[in-house]
DNA sequence: ACTGTTTCTGAAAACGGTTTCATAGTGTCT
DNA sequence: AGACACTATGAAACCGTTTTCAGAAACAGT
């Protein structure tokens, strides 16, 4: 049922037909009553496809994330989601199983199909990234690019906070787990590294590492191998795993190490004990970049716009405490 | 950039052009290869849309799951976008956020931009459903109805195992802590009950919970006005939801009370103590449904092939353990 | 009654591919 | 050398909408 044979039942030329469903003002009301019940008896539905085509524009967007199932990346496509069928469109997701050349195939596949393309903490190379937004309008979240608008998580700050919460608490020697290469790891490793000497902490850095619970779980034992009393994770995931390696190995969170994440997922609350996490505005951030995109895709060239920045901030839960006063074994009564 | 200018600069028509993307077996090496470089040196890439139209199909296939965030629908989700692009098809995913409204909206828009579409749970009605199916190859996953093709997933026997391992660990009285309505509940219950009133134990039910944290937290407190030992929640994320509420009201688990979980997602390796669950295998779950999914695609009329079944098994781990000896309070020195 | 606006509708040309059908060219077999 | 089968290509129709352009109809103003 093409738009020619509703238009044949109602008696009009199918630019009317195609007119009642595209700019429904624009025909007689007794006109479109005529077309709208030809339509309806004939199950008639337009074809997106031919629409497409015609008009330029799909109506779809897309959205690239680097693992569906890790929980920042649920939070933020949750969001985008419900913010992009809240303004008529429809979403493609692409998971790249953090795989780059996975990553670089699903966005270039999709961006022929939508009308703009958000990708989330892209690993692709600068000039895969540029000649994709090339061919479509791109949103990135969590990585800067000349020319390419983004939203930006920073946590230079939230990180500060997390160092000196953890200074606060005694703790004089941390380590950071870095997330795999290509992640965001920069600016939190720059808050990490200038909270540390601020604070005359000894701070230092292992990874990189997936960030998924298996590799928190490995993560824990090479801290177990240093002498830190806390660590900074670069999720929540990662975090998670750390706890539950160090619980098997009958090291207390917090009693011994202390444990932070990133992320505020819902996993920080599942956990015992509860993380103390850096939260980052995952939706905010998500529903922030879909209205730039849409931006850029009505053609308001907000490319130039500088990127958006969320900020984090630490949330304390039970997964920090104050250090153990490993260097002096001998004050057996502390207060 | 379309076919033709590029078959203008190959000195060749534009069927050739076309050929060479879509049989190029069947056009002479030496042509496909002025083809090939023309349409580089062009950056041509053919238009999907016009594509789609032309041959009716567009290379796509849709899912819709009942919450993207939700770790089961993320481990499916996963397993199926893997199987589609594996299949050279890309996949667009829509949330419903658990709103029937929405679940049918998204499912009758995607439905139009796909070669097929996998429900995942769907909540909507029978006629919606099957007003669907007439539109597009429809594969449903947890839900059976006469005409379309299903992977189901049959938890009878996993749950009488739970109620057996319960009943083994002296539990005398276990509650199931229903799903969402519209869930597939039924044969879990069935289950349930069949293995309590075999095995003589006391089965009750709470509920319906929405499949999510906050409402294990909910059911917890519920689960404490009545007296059982056990619960066997609807899935991982409410039963962590049970436990954590347990924890703080100061109950131990397995102590106090055990409780048993579905899915065996990330999480219940995650929390402490691990969760008892019944593991259902969701990535062959999503990986079959997608094979079915393309069967029904391509014309081999797997329609009325019964609907798989993929059945789950209980993983033992540390929610669960022997009852209190709540009738007899007196006896201190148990074993 | 005549011109000037509006409002509504239709004819036809895109949009960018695919595919059928016919034709020219090449090679094979007797 | 002639008949026959392939193979490689091109011309043209088609997929289902949208949109421009122009004309018809209705209406207003003088």
């Amino acid at each position: 049922m093409s738009i020619r044979e509703v238009a044949a039942r109602a008696g009009v030329s199918p630019a009317t037909v195609s007119r009642v469903f595209t700019q429904p003002q624009a025909v007689a009301s007794e006109t479109r009553r005529r077309v709208m019940t030809a339509a309806e008896e004939l199950r008639y539905a337009p074809h997106p496809a031919a629409s497409s085509l015609a008009r330029g524009r799909t109506g779809n967007l897309g959205i690239v994330v680097p693992d569906i199932s890790n929980s920042f990346s649920a939070l933020v496509t949750k969001a985008v989601d419900r913010q992009a069928r809240r303004d008529g469109y429809a979403l493609f997701v692409a998971g790249s199983d953090e795989v780059v050349h996975d990553e670089e195939a699903s966005a270039r596949a999709l961006a022929q199909q939508v009308d703009g393309l958000l990708l989330v903490s892209p690993g692709m190379p600068n000039d895969a990234l540029l000649a994709l937004a090339d061919v479509t309008p791109v949103v990135m979240l969590n990585r800067l690019l000349d020319g390419i608008p983004a939203v930006l998580t920073n946590l230079y700050e939230a990180t500060s906070h997390a160092v000196e919460h953890l200074h606060a608490l005694g703790h004089r020697a941390v380590t950071y787990l870095a997330g795999p290469d290509g992640y965001p790891n920069d600016v939190r490793l720059r808050g990490f590294r200038d909270a540390c000497s601020r604070f005359g902490v000894e701070g230092s850095e292992l990874g990189p590492f997936a960030a998924r619970f298996q590799d928190g779980i490995r993560a824990a034992d090479l801290v177990l191998a240093t002498s830190v009393t806390a660590v900074v994770a670069y999720n929540d995931e990662i975090a998670v795993g750390v706890v539950n390696r160090l619980a098997d190995r009958g090291i207390a969170v917090p009693g011994d190490i202390s444990v932070v994440g990133f992320d505020d997922t819902q996993l920080a609350e599942m956990v015992t004990p509860r993380l103390t996490t850096v939260r980052i505005p995952a939706a905010v951030a998500g529903t922030t970049a879909i209205e730039m995109l849409l931006d850029l895709v009505r053609g308001r060239d907000v490319g130039l716009r500088s990127p958006l920045e969320v900020s984090g901030e630490l949330v304390v839960r039970s997964s920090t405490g104050p250090a153990r006063s490993l260097p002096d074994p001998d004050q057996e009564s502390a207060p």
